[in-house]
DNA sequence: ATGGCGTACACCGTACGA
């Protein structure tokens, strides 16, 4: 089973580079997409349809938007925090889309960007992690196969960052991000990625402005995460950049793990 | 150096992203 994950910064303006990664590069099982930027209803459901694919979608107009595309049935769909109201801030922009699907549960994440540290939008994108990490304790185990993927919009540690001493104290890198996010991982998730690549010098994401890709002056902040027993199970995980090298491209890279066995 | 580039929505500019 091939997960992949990619925030595609519109779906109707990226439409052509999804179906032609899923044709041509990476045929995955299932894909979590981030940004969509349409609502549900305008979402280009055909081409997805006549390829025999399936549609999970918490899609929201202009901005955010997430869903999850699987060869198979997507089972116990969830939108959004279950456990707090629709209109909780938290649930008011479509970040979140879960299903279960080959055996596995799997989330779809589009995490705050949090603009400026120490911004309003930062504190959001904070709480945002921590109820994350509440809704696994409160819904999963680590020992239930399960794969948390998207754009976390935060870079782990100094080598997933083309700069980070300039990065150190800025949003997408700063302490108290990565504190956050080590508190989801914490949960019981590994980072594929990370689990078959050790070197630095990866990104996933890169600034449209300056050259920032043909220069590599990235960052990784898309990640897979997955529970220990599935983790057990990924036998290989990359960054694919092609994509990013297309015409009119996203700014970030899909990122794919395969998984092997039972529920795999 | 909040601009640089790109998308959406609306209007010919503004909000937002990362």
């Amino acid at each position: 089973m091939v997960l992949a994950t990619w925030n595609v910064n519109s779906i109707r303006a990226r439409l052509d580079h999804v179906l032609r990664y899923l044709d041509e590069r990476r045929p995955a099982d299932v894909l979590c997409l981030q940004e969509l930027k349409v609502d549900d209803a305008s979402f280009p459901r055909e081409p997805f349809e006549e390829r025999g694919l399936h549609l999970a979608l918490a899609g929201q107009r202009t901005y955010n938007g997430v869903a999850i595309v699987a060869t198979a049935e997507i089972r116990d769909v969830t939108i959004g925090f279950p456990h707090l109201p629709g209109d909780h801030p938290l649930n008011a922009q479509r970040r979140l889309v879960a299903g279960t699907v080959h055996g596995v549960r799997v989330i779809s994440a589009y995490l705050p960007n949090g603009e400026a540290v120490g911004s309003e939008k930062f504190a959001y994108k904070l709480r945002f992690f921590r109820e994350l990490r509440a809704y696994l304790d409160r819904f999963h185990r680590p020992d239930e196969p399960l794969v948390l993927a998207g754009d976390f919009n935060v870079a782990p540690e100094p080598r997933d960052v083309y700069d980070p001493g300039a990065w150190e104290d800025r949003v997408l890198f700063s302490p108290e991000e990565r504190r956050a996010l080590a508190h989801v991982s914490a949960f019981g998730l590994v980072d594929c990625f990370r689990r078959h690549h050790p070197e630095g010098g990866r990104y996933s994401w890169w600034d449209y402005r300056g050259g920032a890709f043909w220069k590599n002056q990235g960052l990784r902040i898309d990640h897979i995460l997955a529970t220990p027993p599935l983790a057990e199970r990924c036998v290989a995980s990359d960054i694919d950049v092609s994509p990013r090298r297309w015409k009119r491209p996203s700014d970030h890279a899909p990122v794919w793990a395969e998984f092997v066995g039972p529920g795999g």
